[in-house]
DNA sequence: TCGCAACATGTCAATACTTACATGTTGTTT
DNA sequence: AAACAACATGTAAGTATTGACATGTTGCGA
């Protein structure tokens, strides 16, 4: 569905930059809903260069070091803003590889049961903490700002994210629950 | 990561069967965490039967149609119950092609927003209808059976998949209002 | 000034997955 | 009897993604 090709060009559509500025952007801000890794990148830059959707000028860092910084073109911006008006069915539920194990949950021990929930809770408790840290600190967060901003698209991917991570949490301790109360002893 | 090797060896660890019933169980029970189109599927049951994980027989349905009947070997238990006891690093967060569209809302109108928003809240809602459906259904949910049963499996996935609809509609929700409450002539 | 992290750009091989091609049988409905 | 859906199994080409290989620069701290 060349989803690349558009992340790439709506993040250049925002700001000139490089492959390596866009490699940033994936792994930092845009981590929670898609990301790519810089082998990815470079060829798909090449890729839309050479189809004239975006163009790059050569700057200079230092005396030596050569960085290409691309720019959205005419033609770019178009196809981008095509793809983003374009109504979209539901994509297929996302693969989830914990939830899978939880399908077998009948083959493991209620020790086994126990110690995957916990783990799991432990990870998402920090990925949840890091995620609010993230919000406490946006910029939207802080002052009521108009939805035309770039902003806005950030805080409420995150609001989002935030949610979705709240949500698996408490998947995760009414599961613990349940077994646990399987797992007291009968008398 | 072969994932889809263990779905595979976890299905038929459940029960025997053959690789057109592991496509109707991919797309119905597990496709909310987890598929494969049949082209994916045979291949790997190829694979699997020749690194001797799994053993098939031949049986006859009707006069002619011949279909290979799949069944788990010690050592496909062996290598699936291993795997199923591990504990893996949180996986990256699943891609969403419509989070990442919100991500760039600032380059939509606000009728587009509320366009998009609103097509997605219609799909999601029937998506949840589907899974209620399901679970209202479901035999775990009918009667309090025990958390050994592979039912058990079943039902907690099930119960994951409402609790991440009913929240991603929350945040639809939550950003339908937002937009509206901006949208509204000032005066 | 040495070492190391971060900056910067690429290729290649392998894995994962999708879409289309390809074929034939069985059961049900018209 | 014809048509069609569901059963059943496969291959091939192409796209998407990952992990490893490959190389060199710049800035900072010890």
């Amino acid at each position: 569905m060349r989803t690349l090709k558009y992340a790439i060009l709506g993040l250049i559509n925002r700001n000139s930059m490089t492959g390596y500025d866009l490699m940033k952007v994936f792994n930092l801000e845009l981590v929670n809903f898609w990301y790519a890794k810089h082998s990815q990148i470079y060829p798909e830059l090449k890729k839309l260069t050479d189809d004239g959707l975006i163009t790059y000028e050569t700057v200079l860092l230092g005396d030596k070091l050569e960085k290409k910084l691309y720019s959205i073109t005419q033609e770019g911006r178009k196809d981008f803003l095509n793809w983003l008006a374009k109504q979209d069915q539901l994509e297929p539920t996302p693969k989830d590889i914990f939830r899978l194990k939880t399908f077998f949950i009948e083959s493991m021990t209620r020790e086994e049961m126990l110690k995957q929930f916990y783990y799991q809770l432990d990870q998402r408790k920090a990925k949840l903490k890091k995620l609010e840290t993230s919000m406490s600190q946006h910029p939207y967060s802080k002052e009521i700002s108009d939805i035309a901003s770039p902003e806005y698209g950030d805080y409420i991917v995150l609001k989002g994210a935030i949610m979705r991570e709240h949500t698996y949490i408490d998947w995760l301790k009414g599961c613990i629950k349940e077994i646990e109360s399987f797992t007291k002893p009968h008398f």
